[in-house]
DNA sequence: GCCATGGCTAGTA
DNA sequence: GCCATGGCTAGTA
């Protein structure tokens, strides 16, 4: 197609939205409304949901690093809680027995 | 119609 | 717990 970049077009939304997940960096984490925020729409957590689930895989994605807004991994047991869990292990992010992330030492703020 | 949310409320202790 | 929210996409015509 003509002006395609090489990356698989996106609508803009998704297109920021993937940059910002992106930049997330090893050892922080973000939440689903703060992506979409800084995506430019907030309230839209749920389509940032949407773009995790369904690109997680074809897009080069540190999907692990974004997380609920309470400091909880939202994936179900069985279904990548365990994998979402090792990886931010893996990165230095502690999450307690009760499987949480403490927010005051590993949110993400970007300047 | 999808989705791995988030914010608010009722109802308990 | 409940349920309103919302940009996007698959799939049909």
């Amino acid at each position: 197609m003509a002006g395609d970049t090489g990356h698989t077009a996106h609508a803009p939304f998704t297109s920021r939205a993937l940059e910002i997940i992106r930049a997330i960096p090893r050892g922080k984490v973000s939440s689903y409304g703060q992506v979409a925020a800084m995506a430019g729409h907030p309230g839209s957590a749920r389509q940032v949901v949407r773009i995790l689930h369904t690109l997680s895989d074809s897009a080069h994605l540190p999907w692990h690093r974004v997380i609920n807004i309470l400091g909880g991994i939202s994936l179900p047991e069985g279904g990548g809680l365990e994998l979402q869990k090792r990886l931010l292990e893996s990165e230095g992010v502690k999450v307690s027995k009760d499987g949480r992330i403490d927010l005051d030492r590993h949110a993400w703020s970007p300047r």
